[in-house]
RNA sequence: GGGUCGGUGCCCGAGUGGUUAAUGGGGGCGGACUGUAAAUCCGCUGGCUCUGCCUACGUUGGUUCAAAUCCAACCCGGCCCA
């Protein structure tokens, strides 16, 4: 399933992977094996985990993973995909994600749960691709652009769409993948990790290499996964994720609801289960697939405890679930009102909303719909150890 | 730099002086249904502790009782030319 290039029978370890291997072993020199994350978002979800279980999969086989943070390209934007130019990020912003991105991946965790082995000393490197971005002068610049064409840039799918739709591309947007090719000058990888919508990134970045006099790396191009819609590959910005940092309940819950047509890749690309193995019945796939992935992030416990509580949802009864997440009511105001106070727990985005939802019939109280959005509480005390419902999946239980 | 066309809500796209928070579609959210879902049907889809008030049609000013709609300047984009 993953696509690796170049992929050639011949014995030279410039063209064909075993060999490199074998080489490092005998030198006693294990492979560095870049992977880049630009840190453009705060969530890490399910689609980026499959480039990091391979990653942990080299560490585990005693390489070095080279963890490239993309400061400086994220204040780029990747255009692979992409059909409008990217927002610039600012350098702080940037800053704060990266912070993120590796809470997400597990730093700090016990080793089990976590994505990427932190400990073993030797077996990451944290990289950040301005500490060498930065350093290039106009005339490196220069001369990376030599190494590509406007040709090969159109050529490029997502450049190619645009320019013949008449969308803009900005000059800057080129840069990107010399840039993203030049990291992997700048840490001498043997292989480069990526979607296979990076195959264009990582061609580059192994013609820089060549020019370079560096040894060309190895492209390992995994696939894309698809998101929540079934349709279009997991993005942040298509709202069709599962987040690495979601909780047991909401992972199960929207993975056990998974189009049947991807229950399979699903498995393939994040279970280590045998998907030949799998039930033929549509439901039981889901529920096996979404408990072990659940399990994978969140330990095979609370998947247990997740199914069960998504069972009791969808039969429709909140009580004795074993785990509401609590909330506090404390940043309301009171007297509150209904609408007030589903906006001040911050469980709609606004209070036009939740008026509207609570219009709708979306909201209960302890069970109890409430239909007037104007419905007033005097004070807290009696909220106290409630649970508010909001639509199917949303409980919390009301605390001081 | 010149010419030309254009910039409307999350996206696409109507509207070209007056009940316009702005037709329609997509998406999203909610309700019914179901094996959870999908499909289908229905409702909602700017904000505000909301019987009312505020902010919105690239930006800023102007004309008018009244502008997304007219005028001016500016900003941004496509195409053609240089």
């Amino acid at each position: 399933m993953a696509d690796l290039f170049p992929c050639s029978t011949s014995k030279d370890p410039d063209q064909n992977l075993n060999f490199r291997i074998e080489e490092g072993l005998k030198q006693n020199r294990p492979l560095r094996i870049k992977l880049g994350i630009d840190p453009t978002g705060t969530e890490i979800h399910l689609g980026h985990s499959i480039l990091f279980r391979k990653l942990r999969a080299f560490q585990d086989a005693g390489h070095v993973a080279v963890l490239i943070i993309g400061d400086f390209t994220a204040r780029i934007g990747d255009p692979s995909g992409k059909n409008s130019t990217r927002v610039q990020l600012s350098a702080d912003q940037v800053e704060e994600n990266a912070k993120t991105y590796l809470e997400q991946l597990g730093h700090g965790q016990s080793a089990e749960l976590s994505l990427l082995d932190f400990e073993t000393p030797g077996r990451l490197e944290v990289r950040r691709n301005s500490e060498w971005l930065e350093q290039l002068d106009l005339v490196a610049v220069i001369d990376l652009l030599s190494n590509s064409t406007v040709g090969q840039m159109l050529a490029k799918e997502d450049f190619g769409n645009r320019y013949s739709s008449g969308l803009p591309i900005a000059l800057h947007e080129f840069l990107y993948p010399l840039l993203q090719g030049y990291d992997s000058v700048a840490v001498d990888a043997d292989v480069e990790l990526g979607g296979t919508d990076q195959k264009f990134n990582v061609a580059m970045g192994r013609d820089l290499q060549r020019y370079f006099n560096k040894r060309p790396q190895f492209g390992l191009l995994l696939p894309i996964l698809a998101g929540l819609d079934g349709h279009q590959k997991m993005s942040k910005s298509l709202g069709n994720t599962v987040g690495l940092s979601e909780d047991p309940l909401s992972m199960y819950s929207k993975l056990e609801k998974i189009p049947d047509s991807l229950v399979e890749d699903y498995v393939i690309a994040l279970t280590s289960l045998n998907p030949e193995k799998l039930s033929s019945d549509p439901r039981e796939r889901q529920k096996t697939m979404a408990l072990a992935v659940t399990g994978n992030f969140h330990g095979e416990e609370a998947a247990i405890d997740a199914q069960s509580d998504a069972a009791r949802l969808i039969a429709g009864s909140r009580e004795d679930l074993s785990d509401v997440p609590e909330i506090s009511i404390s940043s309301v105001k009171f007297p509150a009102k209904a609408f007030y106070l589903l906006s001040a727990l911050g469980l709609c985005v606004s209070s036009s909303e939740a008026r509207r939802q609570i219009q709708g019939g979306a909201v209960r109280l302890d069970g109890e719909k409430l239909t007037d959005p104007n419905l007033e509480f005097i004070d807290g005390n009696k909220l106290l150890g409630k649970v508010v419902q909001l639509g199917k999946k949303t409980f919390r239980r009301l605390k001081a």
